[in-house]
RNA sequence: GGAGGGGUGCCAGAGUGGCCGAUUGGGGCGGUCUCGAAAACCGUUGUGGUUCUUACGGGCCACCGUGGGUUCGAAUCCCACCCCCUCCGCCA
């Protein structure tokens, strides 16, 4: 959620920010003309209650019926002006709340232009990439070949887009995912074990709600909904608190399922496991003051790096532009490691600060020490990492001409003795 | 799912129509006392909105689980919902 306040005080700042998304800039003078209306609405209601609350302790006091009767008399007219304006302001303020509710953050500033993800700049590249005296498979048939990765009963089950993991493969999962956790907890974050099932409220405050619905599950029985990322149930965490300034920064890592309708890539790179209706990822997350999440955004960006590093994956960050950045996210870069399989870049991480986008729809604030005043927390996002795309690097970059796979040696501790993956 | 009990400020816990934004106790913070600490004593201690010739300041309004209703007036009465606890049922 926007701040009101910036409307009022720098609506130049906001149109461009919106403009810059490809947005239309009227909203803006829309909401300036609602809240002028609210804030009007608000006065006429007030004074009306204030005079409403000293008359009603007066009828209190009068002892002479008829005095006491007149007042009354006087009171009901006024009650029934008070009522006519209430209700204008009640149907006001959530409409002017739903406008605000879908615009989103505002681009950074250093946010490179761009219409879509092609346009999204890199920054580095790290790692050489593997090279192979035979020709390297693809995770579609190196995975099938290895008997760990199984389609057609995927299929089976559930339909497109979902397959079913075999032995080593879902070990490989598994320990890919406790590497991650321990890594990250080792790193200072927390762990937490989230429900994967949320309230509509709290997928509305990390920003997914109201306006990107269509790509969510929803159970209308029970008005629960699928987490599409662990971000979901960990910004909400600290949902209506106001936390301890000595507290922040707070981390967390999360393990979750995600769950997502990928309606609009419907037809798009269908092939393989690298875009699924449901998958695994590793989540990092981090509340803070507002002057740390520079600092912050850079700690997540580096321990991204880091699994990167201890998995032996080639892997580069870019810088998101304008077109990718999504709802909430004030400025995104992305990590993406190479798959020498499919010969590709395969998006794994998107590490976002959101600044206060979040905290505001969370109502997440602290005490600054020595101020009177509560603040709103920043709060940041990145996965630590996605993880299909994380186990199909894996898999192709390590493959030997025989068609086995050797694990990376950081996985060891988690493989329960497996070095190498043979068909 | 069934029966019963209950949701009040940081915590405990009063309050059954106007004197309640809320008694009291604890905790926290500030102070007195002390070499220091404890004890004792004094003071203070929520959030949000809005407004005022922008103030470490003042006014007004709202908030006693949530949403409606009754009334000149609701923490207090009525309705619906949510959550928690106990017992029964079911189960991992």
């Amino acid at each position: 959620m926007l701040d009101i306040q910036l409307f009022r005080d720098e609506p130049e700042k906001v149109r461009e920010g919106l403009a810059k998304r490809q947005l239309d800039t009227a909203v803006v003078d829309q909401v300036i003309e609602m809240d002028q209306q609210r804030r009007e609405l608000i006065q006429k209601v007030e004074a009306m209650r204030a005079e409403k609350n000293t008359s009603s302790k007066e009828i209190g006091q009068i002892r002479n019926p008829k005095d006491r009767e007149q007042k009354i008399a006087a009171m009901r007219i006024l009650g029934d002006k008070l009522d006519s304006a209430e209700t204008e302001l009640s149907e006001l303020e959530p409409k002017l709340e739903a406008l605000l509710a879908t615009l989103p953050n505002l681009p950074d500033p250093r946010v490179p232009l761009g219409a879509d993800e092609s346009e999204n700049v890199v920054q580095k590249t790290v790692g050489d990439l593997p090279e192979f005296d035979f020709e390297p498979k693809a995770h579609w048939d190196l995975g099938p070949e290895l008997g760990i990765l199984d389609f057609e009963r995927g299929v089976k089950l559930s339909g497109t887009r979902f397959y079913v993991l075999n032995g080593a493969g879902a070990r490989l999962q598994r320990a890919l995912v406790s590497f991650m956790l321990d890594t990250l907890t080792r790193q200072g974050y927390e762990e937490r074990y989230t429900p994967f099932m949320v309230k509509e409220e709290v997928v509305y405050a990390s920003g997914q709600l109201p306006k990107f619905g269509d790509n969510l599950y929803h159970d209308i029985e029970e008005d629960f909904w699928w987490v599409p990322t662990a971000e979901v149930p960990l910004t909400s965490l600290h949902k209506d608190e106001i936390l301890e300034e000595s507290a922040l920064p707070i981390s967390y890592t999360a393990y979750t399922p995600c769950f997502r309708r990928e309606k609009i890539s419907a037809g798009r790179e269908v092939r393989g496991i690298k875009r699924g209706h449901q998958f695994d990822k590793v989540e990092m997350y981090v509340f803070c003051r507002p002057e740390d999440s520079e600092e912050q955004f850079k700690r997540l960006l580096a321990d991204g790096e880091r699994i990167c590093q201890l998995l032996e994956l080639p892997y580069r960050v870019s810088n998101q532009c304008t077109g990718d950045l999504g709802f909430a996210a004030a400025y995104t870069s992305d990590i993406e490691v190479w798959a020498a399989g499919c010969q590709e870049w395969l998006e794994v991480s998107s590490i976002s600060n959101t600044r206060d986008f979040q905290a505001r729809r969370a109502a997440i604030r602290y005490y600054p020490e020595g101020g009177k005043n509560t603040r709103f927390v920043n709060t940041l996002n990145g996965s630590g990492l996605g993880l299909p795309r994380v186990l199909i690097a894996v898999l192709e970059n390590n493959q030997r001409e025989d068609g086995s796979v050797v694990v990376p040696e950081a996985l060891y501790p988690w493989m329960g003795g497996i070095e190498v993956i043979e068909p």
